[in-house]
DNA sequence: ATGGATCCACCTATGGATCCCT
DNA sequence: AGGGATCCATAGGTGGATCCAT
């Protein structure tokens, strides 16, 4: 386990970047002493770690961006040959109990997407794991009309959540932001409140970015 | 890892634990497939585990007696060469942000208290480890008096804690119950509010029972 | 195509306590 | 002697995400 520091600037962190564009995972892990697992199955958050580590990333801290002294997020998300993302992208828990009378600009979702650096990975299931290669990252930030979006249905999700009805949202609400479960399996359990007030078990959620979402996000510049 | 089923009623657990006494550390540990520590200073909790096994205590689950089903909740107690306690007792955390303003009587620490069954294990240090035996358990509920002299102990604790002046506690202070340190090291750190509402750093916490208190426990016959 | 289900790593909090210096 | 410091195990929550049946 090879540690980088973290990177002070912006440009560093866009410099380091850009200069493990175009590496398999096989040739990062090597650099970074690590060795690929067989199947991505099991390993599901494997590459996401990997580029943390090779970039400087604070290791799995919490409560904190991943560069937290620059102020950005860094995401790895997976593309198809054509370079369109083939999955949803998770952001962070859906608040049950605590916290769930803030506003948007409090909303701790909006500070994780205030900043976020996508560095697309290819996925392409014909592509043995170890030799899929890591694209070119793109420094996003939420333009307004975006922000608004995302904002309303955020508002609408935690409105529902307030009145303890959250075993009423599905995936399909949201126009860029959905809820889906987060969990272990679908016998995992958090505590929330129903509609009368009351403790009750339910399946932890995330909030996660529609696919057609950050698939614009990668095609348009906004910086 | 022999698993045992958790006794159905108090006469169970007290037959079981009748059963043990008398046996070695290491003679217990045989018979439930363990085998003892070479010292204690790095396995503190062993023997206390050993024996929730032995008894079949719902292993490690929080938040609830270690025999839920019949509210018993077991600690073993290190004894000298007299019976007589060496150490005080911890007995659960101290909360810091939550839960400061429940009465005694919705006290967590009171639930944890109101039926304990003490196991005395030999700790003399001139005693190996291994061959160090397991005494006669003693059913213990607080009497009212001791129950007052507990309250009025919490109360004064927790009347610091809701003012933000736990930093003023010390373990000098209580007549039954302290409040000490309990962490990895003095390093860690919890969330509190200081004396102006803020947000602030402090070291955890833990409520402890003195060793004259425990002492008069064992000594003394309730039920 | 995608909504619901799942998988690993890591960190922290709690539960089990005793150590050890002054 | 005892107040402050420390030690291990384990469960649970969060962060990293992708899998897969329909």
């Amino acid at each position: 386990m090879i540690c980088i520091s973290a990177p002070r600037t912006q440009d560093e962190l866009l410099q380091r970047v850009a200069d493990i564009a175009g590496l398999s995972l096989a040739t990062l892990a090597n650099r970074c002493g690590q060795s690929v697992p067989e199947q991505q199955r099991n390993a599901k958050g494997w590459a996401g770690q990997l580029v943390e580590q090779a970039l400087g990333a604070t290791a799995s801290s919490r409560a904190e961006p991943d560069f937290q002294a620059i102020g950005i997020e860094l995401k790895t998300i997976p593309v198809n040959a054509n370079g369109q993302p083939c999955e949803s992208t998770y952001v962070c828990t859906v608040p049950l109990v605590d916290q769930i009378e803030t506003s948007w600009q409090d909303a701790w979702i909006r500070k994780k997407l205030s900043c976020v650096l996508w560095l697309p990975i290819e996925a392409d299931k014909s592509i043995p794991f170890a030799r899929r290669r890591i694209g070119n990252a793109i420094l996003w930030r939420p333009t307004v009309e975006q922000d608004a979006i995302l904002k309303q249905d955020w508002n609408e999700h935690m409105e529902l959540i307030s009145l303890g009805r959250i075993n009423e949202i599905s995936a399909h609400h949201g126009t860029y932001l959905q809820i889906r479960p987060k969990a272990a399996n679908s016998h995992a359990l958090r505590n929330t409140t129903d509609e009368d007030g009351n403790l009750v078990k339910t399946l932890p959620r995330g909030f996660y970015l529609r696919t057609q979402f950050t698939a614009r996000i990668l095609t348009e510049r906004y910086l």
